[in-house]
DNA sequence: AATGAATGAGAATTCATTCAT
DNA sequence: CATGAATGAATTCTCATTCAT
């Protein structure tokens, strides 16, 4: 594999990441992306076989590298809470400054053949393994209110990922600050300490 | 405009919105669309003047009717508690359970062509409105610990959406249980009331 | 079905017997034959789903008029050396003269998708078979020699199809009078009646 | 041209034989032919200029051999008797176990270029002469009932080419076999000596 | 209102061929 | 000689849309 052989795969990968955020994986074309990437649109299929594949090239890259980021960066921190809070940021960061990868992964899962999609599935479930044990722990420890771990997980992945639905760069918020007003809403919840419970009967 | 045809058009709109959930707009056909309701490719240009107009007039119907409902069922409630339980419940049933068209509004958005965007986005802003009155008032009432209302609102708006990414039905938890976990979660977070604050050192 | 739709799917299967039988069906383009035809490409779609499926229709019908046609005709005949003189005759004329289709259903048998294979073989060995009957009731009553069934009705075949590679309209033969010869040749061989066999020693 | 170069080349030539024999010269491609010979697909065009090349010189070489082979091994017959019985049997024997250049001859034809098909035709119609010649041969000298030499060669090469189209390894007859009764009928017909010629009256 | 044949622009993909290394 | 990335034209096929009936 040649210096530019590399180079250029790379190429096409980072311009059809950034295709397929802007316009979806359907609503991209490879005579765009080849555009994008400098290249003809034959030229393409040197790299891959299909746009399937670089959709699921995509998706794997980054279920891959998320995992890998997150374990390694939690791995040193002692306790649950730190871990949770390290979690939700970096998942957050991930999803607003990270790669238009990570907004792809998110939102085209449909769109990957069923082969490939048990594969990216799997890795997503791993990827929400890892929340999951943080917050058994937490639980375990720290006595943390929870009734279902991985409902909690769910809970906790989706809305950190939503920001992504929203946020745009030069936000009145920085990552930091979004992230540690996540963390705060998910361990102290709403109410203030010490206020009255009168308030929540039953629906 | 006879009888036939306001049920015919009607047909069409409810399958236009299982199939746009099923597969997704791009991947839709107007062919298949057709054969879902029981007519021709071309007649369905007798009620809809383009492909983009059925999803228009979906999401527009969807997001009034969500925006009505949303407001006519807070209206009776007298606390901000009651009623963010409700709004919570009411979203989380919307997406789950609710007509295919709630599913379409969450993520069809990129495919409105700019007019139709717009007119959508607006909408949303008004349903996203409401959330945030509601926990303005919780904050000034009954002493929220809210930084931020707007990020809040999309928090609480982007989690509970999420629930559609993973809910399946027969899902070990009903929709009353996840939304109270999601209620609780929010109002009283995970940290056990009365438990030690040492841990929360700033990043 | 109206009648310019039934004429335009035969006119589309006339052109695509006429081209694919002029450049082989592998070199055939559907932008050539919608041309021919005097539709757009994307037309043919409407009443085939694929090229190859024109190629199958195209065999398909010439197979079950071929069998059709020669079984009702010998069907009259009351001695197999009538049978296999017409057999012969309208095996060759069908090549010669007969439609494109039955050159196509000769030579384009390798380009045929599994299945549609499988089903055209099918009507190949029908087909064969009549000229079994043949061979076997002339071998029963004439007395003809024949050593092997199979293969002197494979043979026969051949070499009448064999017509269509070289023949061009306007040859110095009539259809009739290369029937003729075949058929002589196959009944009475080389050989002049009694004439001496001291020269077939073995090889 | 080193040793390699040369045997390169014939590797190529080799596998282009059976590759398109199998598939069929247009759906070859050129990769899949470099895959079997072992080098990359550029590396073709140092010893091709096209792939239209490789056919042309496949079929040339073929002719070539046909031709000397057989023009050889007929010289030291004296009679056309055994003359024609060797051809068939070489004819045949070409056509079954001979290289798979035999059957791309006989079946590519249409895909040569122009003036490559002016030259292949030249040397097909030479090879077709030297069954004329043995053909003319037995009429004149062991008075075979032949009523025109150029019809009559072109029916028995056709009929023995024929055998491609059916015979399959391990099939009941012998090579030799399939070869004696092609002869045996070509030479005695179907019809017993002795038997009497009443039902042969004209069509 | 409904039909369904026809359109025509455009999609993904293939492949013989070229050429710098 | 060999490589393999790149080309670019061509191919099959799709599909929203139109329109005469």
């Amino acid at each position: 594999m040649s210096v530019t052989g590399r180079s250029r795969k790379q190429i096409i990968l980072k311009e059809a990441a950034r295709l397929f955020r802007e316009k979806g994986y359907l609503a991209s074309t490879l005579r765009e992306l080849a555009r994008r990437a400098g290249v003809q649109g034959g030229s393409i299929y040197h790299h891959f076989s299909s746009k399937q594949e670089i959709l699921f090239v995509l998706m794997d890259n980054t279920m891959n590298d998320m995992i890998e980021r997150l374990s390694t960066s939690i791995a040193e921190l002692d306790s649950p809470l730190a871990r949770l809070r390290h979690a939700i940021r970096l998942h957050i960061e991930y999803h607003i400054i990270g790669p238009d990868e990570t907004y792809i992964t998110e939102d085209e899962l449909r769109n990957l053949e069923s082969e490939n999609y048990r594969r990216i599935i799997v890795q997503r479930d791993h990827y929400q393994q890892i929340f999951e044990e943080i917050i058994a722990e937490g639980k375990a420890c720290l006595n943390w209110q929870v009734s279902d771990v991985k409902l909690l997980a769910r809970a906790i992945i989706q809305m950190c990922a939503g920001v992504t639905r929203w946020y745009k760069p030069n936000d009145k918020f920085s990552i930091d600050e979004i992230a540690e007003q996540y963390f705060s809403l998910l361990l102290n919840g709403l109410k203030e300490r010490g206020a009255e419970e009168k308030q929540t009967q039953p629906l």
